[in-house]
This record gives structure tokens, sequence and C-alpha cells, in this order.
RNA sequence: GGCCCCAUCGUCUAGCCUGGUCCAGGACAAAAGAUUCUCAGUCUUUAGACGCGGGUUCAAAUCCCGCUGGGGCUACCA
């Protein structure tokens, strides 16, 4: 009813990455929390590029970030460039040079320093105080003529009517800043929440000196969106009912700004890598499948490996193990693979001793069986190691050994229907020859 | 150094606002057992924390102060 009141109530978050540098994971986090924000509160969610630096910043980087924004399933509602507005800043710091607030040194425009109490609420933190004659004048044009950040991002918070500030903890220092310029300009602030940040597994902040740091890393390490999502979000909040796994849905329905905790926490790639797997577990069969395709093409496995109903047993047969998708490729190497070498440690460790004739004995049975399935074959081998009066141990794990190169894995009669009659026939060949 | 933020199991956290229901709950990791041809998985179980010191109070993980520890900022980077 009333369209001005509505304008001004509107819930408007945004995330604003600077983009000299892949979509880092702490970046994620906070784009997340803002966008969950946006969700529960029915507003919008901005995108908004941090470009000032013209010398450090790359469209490569850009189409990154988007890009890795859009497969976390972080849709925005509007995009806006620092480089398109260049104009809009230089006015806003002509004015203040006019009101005399600021003054010139050199080319660049600077701001008195207001002599005020610099004071904000902080929606996670409480109030927060700063004594303004602890803080210097603060540049706003650099003499190159482009703006500095903490600049750029008051004029565009303020005329893009953000509601709320959702950002890291290291802008809390920058927020009195950038409060004396808001006063300065005559803009009202928004609200300001200051997320913790996230450590490294020894301690300061993540960085890549800890391990991967871009999401398209893990993206290409086979973790899963909705799992990156689903641990970034476990990070400083909770949904309070003991629930891990949480399916973003709920994750809205619970989401509190209010909920988000004050301390730092740790990033840990072993929890990250079992709610994968979970997710992993989770997915169907064909879904899962489409999304281990392309790592088997990168690793040069054809289409025609890949028949229909083969790829979904093996991939029924491998889900629980897995914990990042390119895992499938460790256990299933042997399965896609032509040329098969047994490694020597392995030779050493099940062939030393002669097995040639429980190998030949195998091979027989096998040969003959009219169904090459994992009842009929666990009969066959069961029936055989009865007869030769030897535990059936004895023989699996030689045998797993030469069908696929690995001492461990699936049961071996669900490894021998995968493979199939002519080609377990010829592994056990191999094996005792060598 | 100055300023600012923070402090519950090894790690992520619940509880703290509104003190008693907490000899502190869950999850990852660890250990043990069960299942099985191995490993993984799954199920069951065990171990493991309120940083320290002062207050306030009948009562403190919860409120206050100090210390210690960790982190951030201190750029014409963002």
């Amino acid at each position: 009813m009333n369209a001005l009141k509505d304008q001004t109530s509107t819930v408007r978050v945004r995330f604003a990455p600077s983009p000299t540098g892949n979509l880092h994971i702490g970046g994620a986090r906070t784009a997340l929390f803002n966008w969950m924000y946006a969700k529960v509160q029915n507003g919008q969610f901005i995108l908004r590029i941090e470009d000032t630096d013209l010398e450090r910043s790359k469209q490569e980087y850009l189409e990154e970030i988007m890009f890795s924004m859009d497969w976390l399933g972080l849709k925005w509602d509007e995009l806006y460039k620092q480089s398109d507005r260049f104009d809009i800043y230089r006015e806003h710091a002509q004015k203040l040079l006019k009101e005399e607030k600021a003054y010139k040194d050199g080319e660049a425009i600077v701001l008195k320093m207001p002599q005020m109490p610099l004071k904000f609420t902080d929606l996670i933190r409480g109030d927060i105080s700063f004594d303004s004659s602890e803080i210097k004048d603060q540049v706003l044009m650099k003499s190159d003529g482009s703006p500095t950040y903490s600049f750029a991002c008051v004029v565009d918070d303020a005329l893009m009517n953000m509601s709320c500030v959702i950002r890291g903890e290291d802008h809390i220092s920058n927020t009195p800043k950038q409060l004396a310029i808001y006063y300065s300009l005559g803009f009202r602030p928004p609200k300001f929440a200051h997320l913790p940040l996230i450590m490294g597994e020894e301690g300061g902040r993540l960085s890549k000196r800890h391990g991967a740091v871009a999401v398209s890393e893990y993206r290409k390490m086979g973790f899963l969106p909705e799992a990156i999502v689903n641990y970034l979000m476990l990070l400083g909040w909770s949904p309070g009912n003991n629930q891990e796994i949480i399916p973003m849905a709920s994750a809205i329905k619970n989401f509190s700004i209010r909920k988000i905790n004050k301390t730092a926490a740790m990033f840990s790639m072993e929890k990250l890598e079992w709610i994968n797997a979970q997710y992993i577990k989770q997915k169907d069969t064909p879904s899962l499948i489409k999304l281990i395709v392309p790592f088997l093409e990168a690793q040069g496995v054809g289409p025609q490996k890949m028949e229909n109903g083969k790829l979904e047993q093996i991939v029924n047969l491998y889900k629980g193990r897995l914990s990042t998708l390119s895992d499938f490729m460790n256990w299933t190497d042997f399965i896609f693979a032509d040329q098969f070498q047994l490694p020597a440690d392995l030779k050493e460790k099940f062939f030393s001793k002669d097995l040639s004739k429980e190998f030949s004995l195998l091979k027989e049975r096998l040969s003959q069986l009219p169904q090459f399935e994992t009842a009929t074959t666990e009969q066959a081998f069961r029936d055989l190691v009865a007869e030769l009066g030897i535990k059936a141990s004895d023989l699996v794990h030689p045998v797993r050994v030469a069908l696929t190169g690995k001492e461990v894995g699936p049961g071996l009669f669900d490894t021998m229907s995968i493979l199939g009659k002519e080609t377990t026939i010829k592994r056990l060949s191999e094996a005792v020859q060598k």
C-alpha cells in the first residue's frame, strides 16, 4: 500500500567479491549467509564486483566467481560492477570537497575524519565502538582517479539501498572508517553483521598454504555443491537440533542471523569429506552416474566402456565407499583399464607361493558356468575350496589381487560379475604366469 | 606496539541472552565390539571440554572484572 515504506523495509544484502582471485571458500560462506538471509527475509541478494583495483582485477576471475556461485546455487537478483561506476564515486567525492569535509592531497581526495563517536550495533556481536581520534583521515579517491575500497563500498551500499551488510570479521576495523564516510555524506548506515572467520587447520586465517581454498578446486576434487554448502553453513551456525545433514529448504527455515556464533572456526577437510560422502550415498544412481561421467572422461575412459547397465552396476557397488567423486576413479581403474599390471609388492605378498593349481581349477569351474553372476560364481568358488580343503579366505585374497590389483575392495563375487567371465579368466591366467 | 573481536571435548558445535532441569548434549576424528572374503560402509559402545584467577549469588558453562591465549585491523589492496 505504501510504496515508500515497502521500499525501505525490503531486505537487501550483497556479496562483494573482488575479482583478484577465484572464489575463496571463505568468500563462499559469506555469500551463502547473505543469500540465506535474503531467502528467509524474502529479500534481494545482490552481487557486486569490487574491481576498483584495475591492476589486479581480471576478467577470468570475474567469470570464475560467477560460475562458482552459480554452481553452489547462490543466484543473485542484481549484478553491479564498480568499474562501471567511477563517475558516481567521483561526484560524491567532489561533493565532500565542496562541503570541505574532504581535502585534496595531490590528486587524491582525503576525508577529514570527523570527531565523533563511531559506534554501531553488530547483529552478531552487539555494541562495538571506536574512538575517532584513533582513526586517521581516509583517502577516498586515489591519485589515479579510482576510489578506495571503503569509499566505493559506502557509496554503493547507500545508493543500492542495502539494509544490512553481512561480511567477514576482518571488516570490523573498517566499519568505523566507513561510518565516518556515511555520516559525512549524510547517508544513514545499514545494519552490520560480522561473520567469524574461517581458519586453516594449523591456525591463522584460511589461505593457500593450508591447501585448497578455491571453490573450483573442491569442484575438481569431486565435492558436490550441496555438500560444500552444507559444510560451510555449519561453520559458525547450527540449526540447533543436532542435525548435521541439512537440506537447504530446512536450513532456510531455521536460519537466523542471531544464531550465528562469534568464534572463528577451523576448516576441517575430514568433516567436509564425511558430509560429501553422505550426499553421495543419498544420490540415486542415475544422478550419480551423471556426476561421475565427466571424471571418467577426464581419465580418458571412452563411452564404449560406459554401457548403460554396466556403469549402473559399478556405481551401485562403489557408491558407499566414496568420499569424493574422484575416489571413484581410484577404486575402479582396474575395470576400465585394458592393460593390467600387478604391483610388485602385491605380487610378492600374494604369489610367492605357487597357486597355479588352485587358479586353474578355479578357471575351469568358472568357465563352465552357464550364468556368470554373483551367486553362481560364489557357489562355484565355495564348492571348489571345500573340495580342496582350504579356507575360502586363502583363495579369496589372491584372487582379488589378481583381478583388481588391490588388496581391498567390494565383495569378490560382485567384482567378478562386473568384470565378466572373459576378463576374470584372463586375469586369473595372467596372475599365475607372471 | 596501538585499536578491535573472540574463548565449551583434538575439530565443528548445543547450552549462555531469560543463572538451578548440565556429574554439559550431538557430529567429525580416535578406540573397542558386531557384520563380512579384505577394506570401506552400517550398527552398538568407550574415551574426551566449560582456559586461569577473582567476584556477584543459596546456586555460574551461563552475569561482572582481570589475566592468559587466539584472531583481525593498523595501505592512495579489497
